[in-house]
DNA sequence: TTAGGCTCTGTACCTAGGTACGGAGTCAAG
DNA sequence: CTTGACTCCGTACCTAGGTACAGAGCCTAA
């Protein structure tokens, strides 16, 4: 995560200034409040200790939110990104390739299914525009009896 | 055990001897005793009458469950099944493909979205193998960053 | 007659990823 | 010093498609 983006006064530590409420971070990273909540539930993000009071965060934290929610758009669920924001620590890429290996293949998986539905459907619908009026419908008949060409 | 060995009297009417009970239609429809009673409660499908005793199903019913399973196969949801089985009934078969169509629709929709993933996701991981060992890892600079690539 | 197995009804629970809300505390401006 | 906005915390709710009970009733074979 790149922490070296913003203007800072002197030092990189975390001033006062520069810190952020829950409220400005979600505003900043474009979630809910109770969005950050949840990811901090499931330990996706880091609570700041501020003994008892309001909890103010570093802009880094954004950045962190951004990340999700681009992996999120890869398919990767909120524990695979868990896993990616903990090894991204660590630098070791190999199981950082085989979690997005694993999200490939099913992502493929998918795609195979889902053409294997979309071959089936628009066949049908086909069929169903060019059948005589007279004729059940091909689509209710196809469902209504065991076609081979919808196993599962 | 099983009290039905399906021998029928003279009629196709549904007479005491092959008519099932609940247990014995969800087996023969393959699914569990509880599925058939969400189905009835989300009226896909009928509760037959018989006044305040244990129900039993007609034979049919096992058809009916079936035409669900395969239409869930084709992506359908139970709302689509539901209107699936209404139109089933009327035989009219313009909505029936205006039903399909849209189910086709999100289908291709769903696909296109996916194959974005799958080509953002194998680039990433092809890359990740070649780049050399020193740079850090692609897939987390591509997370971290907002790449072009990655625009949903 | 009784034991067991099944059924009926209602309700709660599960996954995933949040969203909503209520009460209490805190904080900064006016 | 008060007001209004915000935060914290816990809990409930949402979708979809079921799954799992608990308690009571019914049915049938031994």
């Amino acid at each position: 995560m790149s922490k070296e983006t913003g203007q800072r006064t002197a030092s990189n530590r975390p001033t006062r200034s520069n810190l952020v409420t829950i409220g400005g971070l979600a505003k900043a990273a474009d979630v809910g409040v109770e969005t950050v909540r949840y990811y901090q539930r499931r330990h996706l993000l880091a609570v700041p200790h501020s003994g008892g009071g309001i909890r103010r965060y570093p802009p880094a934290m954004v950045e962190r939110i951004r990340f999700i929610k681009r992996s999120q758009s890869l398919g990767f669920s909120l524990e695979e990104i868990r896993e990616l924001l903990r090894l991204e620590e660590g630098g070791s890429r190999s199981p950082i390739r085989k979690t997005a290996g694993s999200r490939l293949t099913n992502i493929r998986d998918k795609i195979a299914a889902l053409t294997r539905m979309e071959r089936v459907l628009s066949d049908l619908l086909r069929e169903c525009e060019h059948a005589n009026a007279a004729a059940p419908c091909p689509i209710i008949a196809a469902l209504s009896l065991g076609e081979t060409r919808l196993r599962t």
